[in-house]
RNA sequence: GGGAGCAUAGCUCAGUUGGGAGAGCAUCUGCCUUACAAGCAGGGGGUCACAGGUUCGAGCCCUGUUGUUCCCACCA
């Protein structure tokens, strides 16, 4: 026995993370003996610290997959990273800055993309480093990578094969623009929020002269492209509008008013601007009264030379200009403060621009109908349910998804052009000759693709995809997706109807969704409020067992949870406890050769531990796989604790420190497996503490990481000794209180007489009493007249203990406490009457239920009677 | 505007087919009992947000109200 005196975490974790990958017990293989188990990692981006919210999402699914291993499933769980086109793009171009002072444009695309891989290779492992701190049991060998050579194949065949089968296209459309990205946005990529604003009233006079129409607008300076004045068609106001032309002032453009229901009638003027190149609804307006698209903006955010005069200026400054302008012109009729919601990049927050721009789309319509029947059909199940509602809502009103972006850093869109008849290619390969003219001068298309186009694919891309690689039919369609609600629309929905298209297979059959780790205030984590845990600070701290413990303690699936010290504090507390009780069995394990547990005879106390562990490996299986982690690991913690620690060791105590030698070694026995049944339960959640402790056990069989999980046994529920033993308990508890309550000293030793019919049990078991609850002699009596000293009473359900206390005694105190105790077991007589002399429960209630009923009800009038009897003795 | 979650002890939260309200932390009392003071034993503390309804019986199911958090949505 060399385990330390005290729990000290970080002189074990790492070597026994070597010591795992050294052994492989991470690898997973195609294995036609065993059934699958994979979960694929969400790839964090390779710019990423590890922060609180991974350190969740990977205690998660390290404890999945560790629990089904020891299962005996072949668990893979496969890591990677992800490339994280805006965010790393950003991140290079700071680092040219400073490293140069150069922007993007004068140091090239080539040298940009070879500064950006370098970085890539020194830098874009950190998180997984970070990872293994965790104890994360993944298979490093398969890491993958969203732009590697594998992964770029598989990005390049579905690019292709939704081309060719239409659901790809290039096309002219409004999309979200940032610019300061200076590339095109998804709609999942822009995040609305509430500002205040102004409604702009101008006026736009009628060609002839008979008068103005007036328009309200948030955004002024898009006057500047406006092709007509919209009007709703019932519109009593200005019906006799519609047709005439206004001159655009500044402009001095002729523009018509158009009639569109779009309009609604009791919003802002009634007459609505209509500026197509800028504005999604007004792009659709266009359209339909074939107006003509004028861009006013730079790609930078900057006015063009459609701005005219603004040419330049940057659009809030051109706005405060046209506003004043307007004004002088006597234009502006109103300012009218207005709150209205506005789209920021969700990468880099500044405020987006619809703008219209040739881009690349994934036609939606036809690949999300099947991705919601999969869930509608319960092939895939969200985890809480209520997230796949959300799913359907996205879904059912989806639009097409634009998928490239003008950045260098990320997956080429293989296009190409031919620089002399235009002709545009699209293949796997890059084309040397133009197939329509023969010209071999060809380019190939500028833009990159969404970084979630190539995420999309990752449960099938990772395991071989395009070819159908003997992983991949083993291990796919994946077993659980574990992943934060707010990549849903980004990343889940995209997989799923991926999965479908490309492999015609749903890619995992759960989804469970876990919330945001909050501060101990229930804030969300940020940097401006310095919030922030840092998890690798902790587990200096703690060790990452804690902090493991820590994030699922507090879990619910869907659910936001709470980190704090004082969490972690009660974590380290509990793994403090498995520790000094496995040391406590160990010491007096020593030399001594353990039997194993189906050649012991088991006591009765035996029985009720086995029975109890038994039913806490029942509790912990059936929540795992309803992955209620939080529920299995409190069950864990109250039957370690409570039955475990405070009950079983103490009542193994007086065998221990007995001279009877067999006795002892068949106590140690039970000790050693029950506390190896609880490492393994344990090992999945704490899987550092848990395997070093294993391997001091004189039974251990190498590493705990691959033994098998306890099962649950349904022979070993020895009900009756259960019942028998919390007898026994009630009689330590009783005479525990009675001290307590008296004052009397807890290491007093007192003598103990009882009144029972069962007087077996409590001789068979009065060790126990004697050293658990600090009994000199127990003595059996007929009745209370025997007793010539004072005492103290305790009635109990087949059981009247009296303690001589001597002066200790205070008869005004026992008053009080038996007329206490008759008061509440006359509560409890009246709840029982009141049930039973309802018609309605005796009739309707189930049988069983009644019966209990009645039988409480009898315990409890018996139980009455000897109290009302024992204060009267006082009383008299 | 639409949708979802939450509301239970001082604080953080469990409570899964409806059948006597639980844990951790905090608090109070007493214990250094040779695994553990990061501990042990004993105690106090709750109209389960509010109002109705279903039921023999509701923290749990239904309806409404209030408060709160979040998601979605083009109202210029």
């Amino acid at each position: 026995m060399d385990m330390q005196k005290t729990y000290n975490p970080s002189e074990f974790e790492n070597q026994i993370y070597d010591m795992w990958q050294n052994n492989g017990y991470f690898k997973a293989k195609v294995n036609p003996d065993k059934v699958p188990f994979t979960i694929v990692m969400p790839p964090p981006n390779i710019t990423g610290q590890l922060h609180i919210g991974h350190a969740l999402d990977c205690t998660l699914q390290d404890t999945i997959i560790r629990f089904k291993r020891m299962q005996g499933y072949e668990a893979l769980w496969l890591p990677g990273t992800d490339h994280a086109s805006i965010a790393t793009e950003v991140k290079i171009v700071e680092i040219i800055k400073q490293e140069q002072g150069l922007t993007k444009e004068q140091i090239g695309r080539e040298a940009f993309m070879k500064r950006a891989w370098e970085w890539k290779e020194a830098y874009g492992g950190r998180i997984c480093e970070q990872l293994k701190c965790m104890g994360a049991s993944c298979d490093w060998s398969r890491l993958a990578f969203t732009m590697d050579e594998q992964r770029s194949k598989a990005v390049k065949r579905v690019f292709v094969n939704l081309y060719n089968k239409g659901l790809i296209y290039h096309g002219k459309k409004i999309i979200n623009w940032c610019p300061t990205c200076k590339t095109a946005l998804s709609d999942a990529e822009v995040e609305y929020c509430e500002e205040d604003s102004n409604f702009w009233h101008l006026d736009y006079p009628l060609k002839d002269g008979s008068g103005v129409l007036t328009v309200a607008t948030t955004r002024p300076e898009t006057m500047l492209g406006d092709t007509a004045v919209a009007v709703n068609p019932n519109d009593e106001r200005f019906k006799s509008y519609i047709g005439k032309t206004l001159i655009l002032p500044i402009v001095n453009r002729e523009i018509p008013v158009v009639a569109d229901d779009y309009v609604a009638l009791d919003f802002g003027t009634g007459a609505v601007k209509i500026t197509p190149a800028h504005d999604p609804n007004d792009f659709e307006v266009g359209l339909r009264h074939n107006l003509p698209i004028i861009v006013v903006m730079n790609n930078d955010g900057t006015m063009n030379e459609n701005a005219g005069k603004y040419q330049g200026l940057d659009r809030f400054e051109c706005r405060k200009q046209i506003v004043k302008d307007l004004q002088e012109m006597g234009v502006l009729s109103k300012i009218e403060p207005h709150k209205h919601n506005v789209g920021h990049c969700y990468r880099c927050d500044s405020s987006v621009e619809p703008l219209v721009s040739k881009q690349w789309f994934v036609k939606m319509e036809g690949l999300a109908k099947p991705a919601i029947a999969a869930v509608k059909n319960k092939s895939i199940k969200f985890v809480p349910e209520r997230f796949s509602k959300i799913y359907y809502h996205w879904m059912e009103n989806i639009k097409d998804w634009c998928i490239s972006r003008q950045l260098w850093w990320g997956h080429s869109i293989p296009a190409y052009y031919c620089d002399e008849c235009g002709e545009m290619m699209v293949s796997e390969e890059v084309p040397t000759t133009c197939t329509k003219c023969g010209s071999t001068h060809i380019h190939a298309d500028p833009d990159v693709l969404d970084t979630w186009f190539s995420s999309a694919l990752w449960p099938f891309s990772t395991l071989g995809y395009p070819e159908m690689t003997e992983d991949l039919k083993y291990f796919y369609p994946t077993d659980v997706l574990v992943t934060g609600y707010d990549i849903i629309f980004f990343w889940v929905a995209r997989m799923i109807f991926s999965g479908l298209e490309h492999m015609n297979a749903i890619p995992f059959k759960d989804v469970f969704i876990h919330g945001l780790v909050r501060d101990d205030k229930g804030r969300k984590m940020s940097k401006s409020l310095g919030n922030g845990v840092d998890p690798l600070k902790v587990i200096e701290e703690y060790g990452a067992d804690t902090l493991r413990f820590t994030l699922i303690s507090g879990v619910a699936a869907g659910n936001d949870i709470r980190f704090s010290k004082e969490k972690c504090d009660s974590s380290r507390n509990f793994i403090n406890k498995v520790w000094n009780a496995s040391r406590f069995v160990l010491m007096n394990a020593e030399n001594m050769e353990i039997l194993p547990i189906e050649n012991i005879k088991p006591e009765l106390k035996d029985k009720w531990i086995l029975s109890k562990l038994n039913s806490c490996i029942r509790e912990v299986t059936v929540n795992m796989n309803k992955y209620e982690l939080g529920v299995a690991i409190s069950s864990l913690h109250d039957f370690v604790w409570y039955d475990f620690c405070d009950w079983y060791i103490e009542l193994c105590k007086s065998a221990l420190y007995g001279n009877d030698e067999s006795k002892k070694q068949k106590t140690v026995s039970v000790l050693i497996y029950v506390l190896t049944q609880i490492l393994k339960l344990l090992h999945p959640f704490i899987p550092f503490v848990t395997e070093e402790i294993y391997s001091y056990l004189p039974t251990n069989a190498g590493s705990i990481m691959v033994q098998e999980y306890p099962k649950y046994n349904p022979r070993r529920n020895y009900k009756k000794d259960v019942d028998k033993m919390n007898s026994i308990m009630e009689i330590i508890k009783a005479v525990r209180q009675i001290k307590a309550q008296t004052g009397a000293s807890p290491s007093k030793k007192v003598d103990l007489f009882v009144i029972t019919e069962n007087q077996k049990l409590v001789n068979d078991n009065s060790d126990l009493i004697k050293k658990l609850a600090g009994v000199e002699q127990i003595n059996f009596i007929g009745s209370k007249e025997e007793l010539t000293e004072k005492v103290v009473t305790q009635v109990l359900d087949g059981f009247e203990l009296y303690i001589p206390l001597g002066e200790l005694v205070d008869i005004k105190l026992e008053v009080e406490r038996l007329t206490n105790e008759l008061k509440k077991t006359q509560e409890e007589i009246d709840r029982a009457n009141s049930k039973l002399n309802n018609p309605g429960f005796i009739n309707k209630a189930p049988k069983d239920l009644v019966e209990n009923e009645r039988k409480k009800l009898d315990k409890y009038i018996e139980l009455k009677q000897k109290i009302q009897e024992n204060l009267n003795d006082y009383l008299n």
